[in-house]
DNA sequence: CTGGTTGGATAGTGTGAGTACCCAACACTA
DNA sequence: TAGTGTTGGGTACTCACACTATCCAACCAG
């Protein structure tokens, strides 16, 4: 297939197409000729996992290319699988030092083991003390509340990760990790939706939380 | 006060803080000449609460002031405030029919009642649909354990909500949708490291998955 | 041989979020 | 009251990002 069939195929324009490509997100096609390159049903595949990761997953091209490497790399161990998910958050400049106090205590309390210096423990430190400077300071009991529901599900995400393929395990660690997290923020949304109508059955409608 | 000591009190550039008053975001201080203005606490506290929406709450400047508009202006129904936390979510245009069956019918499962034009609901088939394209389609239980952390979580933060008086209820509800979510997955992510410690104790990391 | 397509490269577009600069109008100092 | 520096307000500029458009020679199908 050529670069016209598989924009179709994909429905992704051509000079998208050839973005991805000089991006590195996409890998090229065979080439037959100067002018000439075969496409395979992994690029359109493929392209349906950079657009879910670029569109809905929320991340830049930069960060899609360093998750996809991971994903075509996975000659490596689990450790570096772990490191690529983290390289997902956004990273949180080491220049501003954050007060690592409640994120540490809060871990510790879950007995979560985790680095000093990982990124999502200073991103969870960053979170907290944005809550802080907008005037609404998190109680420890509502971060135990968070942190539990958070422990469940990692626990059980974890336990699906499949154990046959190292590549396919790799895959799956990445987007599920991404892809999962609009719905997860989604599903709390709706159920504030619902919640708030049972609690302030003004009308109809009523108020989220969160 | 006048714009270069609220600028240094918030840290904030002197020319960011022109652009948010330009932008509504901070409403203007007194003015006390033709090139003169006063401004106190209150636009100090502001501006924490703008880059903490803008930052961690990965706002963009546009839905900042729609949420802050609601905040200024709470002399509406719970209603609104749920209009507006929804109003948070990147809006997903409905020029692309999703499918919503999935969608609609774990929320059946839940009891959430929720309208079929509920922009979170429209959201929530996008990111389903995203993991399908990516290869990755979301069985049921997974599905099912989300919806139920959620649903835990959104009860106990409706919970929660001050009743005193309507202004502080809408500032909580809307600081709270917003600047929990970085925590909530900061947590998610946490947990992964944890959780795959513990399944893949390969040296002494291992992976995370979600 | 001819017209349309392709791969590869270069350049341009539109948006979002600031940032820089300028100006007359101040206010404080001497 | 002259000098010095700051302000509000406006305009224009920058920078990063994610595409999008053009160009070109090589190519293939008719």
């Amino acid at each position: 297939m050529q670069i016209s069939k598989l924009a179709r195929r994909s429905g992704v324009p051509v000079a998208t197409v050839k973005f991805y490509l000089r991006e590195g997100l996409l890998p090229p096609g065979e080439l037959t000729g100067a002018t000439r390159a075969r496409y395979g049903e992994q690029h359109v595949e493929r392209l349906g996992l950079i657009r879910a990761l670029l569109g809905p997953g929320g991340l830049s091209v930069a960060t899609a290319r360093t998750v996809l490497e991971a994903v075509d790399a996975p000659a490596t161990s689990m450790h570096q699988v772990l490191g690529t998910a983290h390289c997902t958050l956004p990273a949180v400049g080491p220049d501003v030092p954050h007060d690592l106090g409640q994120a540490r205590e809060l871990l510790r309390r879950h007995g979560w083991r985790v680095d000093d210096d990982s990124p999502a423990l200073h991103a969870l430190a960053a979170a907290l003390e944005a809550l802080r400077a907008a005037g609404a300071p998190p109680s420890d009991e509502l971060l135990d509340r968070y942190a539990e529901a958070a422990g469940r599900l990692g626990e059980q995400d974890v336990a699906d990760v499949p154990t046959g393929s190292l590549a396919e395990a790799v895959r799956f660690v990445v987007v599920n990790t991404v892809l999962l997290e609009p719905v997860l923020l989604t599903l709390r949304r709706l159920a504030h939706e619902d919640a708030s109508r049972r609690r302030f059955p003004t009308g109809g409608d009523a108020a989220a939380a969160g």
